[in-house]
RNA sequence: UGGCCUAUGGUGUAACUGGCAACACGUCGGUUUUUGGUACCGAAGAGUCUAGGUUCGAGCCCUAGUGGGCCAACCA
């Protein structure tokens, strides 16, 4: 049998590749570094399963490290949210540590760097430092401090330590090369001045490290082997390397850095910074809000630790910018709810149904199954009477043939109860329901094995009996932005694209068996989608949130009631030319669904009025197979001719490509050249 | 007028390191179903940004171009 070969991704096989040249089992070891002046999100899981990952799969430790070098933003409130969320997700960390712990080492190692001539005090103020450090095209040039002496640079940086100094005052950079063409290499910072208290030295320190010069050396210290990040960090390797340089006895393991793609989710943003506006500004009620992309947001709205770890999974580990379509994290989170929640009646948007030929007063006390993908999971009874709620999109006075709910002469199922046959609709004097009339059929009780119970309804609702049902709040929630990439505009700040009905508190009506649920208990109440209690619950009033609808594809085929979406197109770049931006657009042009494709249609309408008649006949001879590409050169061509009133015949070649179009199998290619 | 990274179905990731492009999500059909859920079956959808080159053979290697991203915080 030959060996499956199971992919790894780029970081693996760094690592296959180490432990097959110069690396042991045993000289492993990671290390996820967040700062902690924020709430981690969804994006951080990424990073935190990549690492935490690698040391499951070799048996490997890894370090949780808060990179904590700034004590103007960073709290121990965060650093408690930060290992809440990481042991949540399923992770355990070998050592908790600080790089304020190797303050004094790295200041050992400062003084040995000032020594060796490869660290001075700069004592200018940031803009004449930042106008010397030159721009990514033009070289730096040296600053007058530059060539301090040893001894000078030794007594200032004592006393920077010392405290003599206001912050700005004096800065110490290494001292590495002003014309270098990674700008990071103008001699960085190492250490600022920072009269701040910090949350673990306290008033120890009145200058701290900066990030390059804490980073690497902290991976060193810890004996990190692979130190993995985010492509942003690709330019800071090179520095990574120099500072290591310095101080690497070459005796023990050398850390080095890799990169990798963060995670991007569409309709959503990323930044802790704009995250914590959101918070701040009060847009949603906390960090833990559900509909934050935060852990303890999606905690709180119901996500499973092996939901994210499954979808982080999906994801992939690679170097290219990707957006992944929040409907891949949906996905994941009902396959795994699928299999462990407990299937309960809730109606949400209630209408009275009254079965006139139930006896009044009557109760029965029904079974239902509590899970149909877990047997184990057992059953409960529910409580049935005259008088049920049902929603209120379940009843419909006449309704087309592919309506499977409840109408006027037609027979349902409420589930795990009896089968009936609508009746009356009453109305008030506006015309709304207010209640339905309808019948059942005593002999066809749900489990009763009678042939009247077993009859093969088309449709099924859930509902709950109106004495017996207790009201709870329903939060239900939408995305929070809009927009497909809130962060993505120019001209446009992501405030913009708050959603305002992005959170709706509703009532609806339990089966009673809710009553004692606990905060946290996740549950499908059927037909509607996965709902957990909310924190804000009490045992007197249940508050739960939607984790996620149910697939619902009579949503797809229903009529919709009118669809008044503001057309948003998407963004032109406005450097490309014309020409390149309609050959990219018509690349993927067959294969867009409607919608979008009519959008895309209209984009090369515009690109292509600016386009010049040899680009036009450019589209000609293009390959038969390319049908996206002979589209766009179709639709290219029309608004060409049109936009400078031309008939085609005086364009070369342009009939004979038209008529080939005509003559194609493809539609889409028909209908465009019937335009002509 | 620089340097680095990057380019594979609508989206994301693969392709065992050069052997006729696969998996997941999504989409569309069907079967089952006391959830229009789940499960199961099936289909459509890319010929790998462009142009050259190396090779018997290139998505993988080379060169150039083009598109996208990153780099000028006393942030990390």
């Amino acid at each position: 049998m030959t060996e499956e070969h199971k992919p790894l991704n780029f970081l693996e096989q760094i690592v296959e590749q180490d432990l097959a040249q110069d690396y042991s089992r045993e000289d492993l070891r990671f290390r996820f570094p967040p700062e902690p002046n924020g709430y981690l999100h969804i994006g951080h899981c990424k990073a935190i399963c990549i690492s935490f990952g690698l040391g499951e799969k070799y048996g490997a430790p890894v370090n949780l490290r808060f990179d904590d070098t700034n004590p103007a933003k960073e709290e121990q409130e965060y650093v408690d949210a930060i290992k809440e969320d990481v042991s949540w997700l399923g992770y355990e960390w070998d050592k908790v540590c600080f790089s304020s712990d190797y303050f004094q080492q790295l200041y050992d190692w400062t003084i040995q760097l000032i020594k060796n001539g490869k660290a001075y005090v700069d004592s200018q103020s940031s803009e004449a430092m930042a106008e010397q450090k030159g721009t990514p095209t033009e070289p730096g040039v040296a600053g007058p401090y530059r060539d301090r002496s040893v001894e000078e640079n030794l007594d200032l940086f004592e006393r920077m330590k010392a405290g003599e100094f206001e912050a700005g005052e004096h800065v110490l950079r290494a001292k590495i090369d002003m014309q270098h063409v990674n700008m990071l290499m103008r001699d960085p910072l190492m250490y600022r001045v920072l009269h701040k208290s910090h949350h673990r030295t306290g008033d120890n320190w009145c200058i701290y490290p900066m990030y390059d010069w804490t980073h690497g050396e902290s991976d060193y210290i810890e004996q990190i082997s692979h130190s993995l990040c985010s492509l942003e960090f690709k330019p800071h390797r090179e520095l990574y390397d120099w500072f290591l340089d310095q101080v690497y006895s070459g005796e023990d393991l050398r850390p080095k850095q890799r990169e990798f793609a963060r995670l991007n989710l569409n309709y959503t943003i990323m930044s802790k910074r704009k995250l914590l506006t959101l918070v701040e500004k009060g847009v949603v009620s906390g960090w833990d809000d559900p509909r934050m992309p935060t852990i303890s947001g999606l905690r709180r709205r119901g996500y499973t630790p092996a939901s994210i770890r499954n979808f982080i999974d999906a994801v992939g580990v690679a170097k290219r910018e990707n957006v992944i379509d929040v409907a891949l994290l949906e996905f994941h989170i009902r396959e795994d709810l699928n299999k462990i929640a407990p299937r309960v009646m809730a109606v949400l948007d209630p209408v009275k149904l009254v079965i006139t030929n139930y006896p009044e007063g009557k109760e029965e006390w029904l079974d239902a199954e509590n899970n149909p993908e877990d047997e184990s999971a057992g059953e409960r009874q529910v409580p049935f009477s005259r008088e049920l709620y049902i929603e209120r999109e379940d009843f419909k006075e006449n309704a087309g043939s592919k309506y499977f709910r409840l109408t006027t002469g037609k027979e349902v199922r409420l589930k795990n109860a009896y089968i009936i046959e609508g009746g009356e609709a009453i109305k008030d004097e506006n015309g709304n329901i207010t209640e339905i009339h309808c019948t059942y059929d005593p002999d066809s009780k749900s489990g009763s094995g009678t042939e009247a119970s077993k009859s093969n309804v088309k449709g099924t609702l859930h509902w709950v009996s109106i004495p017996h049902a207790i009201p709870a709040e329903v939060r239900l929630y939408d995305r929070l932005f809009s927009d497909e990439n809130p962060d993505g505009h120019k001209d446009k700040d992501f405030m913009e694209f708050v959603n305002p009905n992005s959170l709706q508190k509703i009532t609806g009506y339990l089966e009673p068996s809710l009553k004692t649920a606990g905060v946290g208990d996740v549950f499908q109440f059927q037909r509607k989608g996965y709902f957990n209690v909310d924190k804000d619950s009490t045992p007197t009033k249940l508050v739960f949130n939607r984790t996620v609808g149910l697939r619902d594809s009579w949503a797809k085929i229903k009529p919709k009631p009118q669809q008044n979406k503001p057309q948003q197109k998407p963004q032109q770049q406005q450097q490309a030319s014309p020409l390149s931006v309609i050959n990219k657009l018509g690349k993927k042009l067959a294969n867009l669904p409607d919608e979008k494709r009519i959008n895309t249609l209209s984009d090369i309408h515009n690109h292509a009025v600016k386009l010049t008649e040899e680009e036009v006949k450019g589209f000609f001879n293009t390959s038969a197979k390319k049908i996206g590409t002979r589209l766009a050169g179709m639709e290219s061509l029309y608004a060409f001719a049109k936009a400078n009133s031309k008939e085609i015949s005086s364009i070369e070649g342009a009939e004979e490509f038209v008529q080939k179009a005509r003559e194609d199998s493809n539609e889409l290619l028909q209908e465009a050249a019937r335009k002509f």
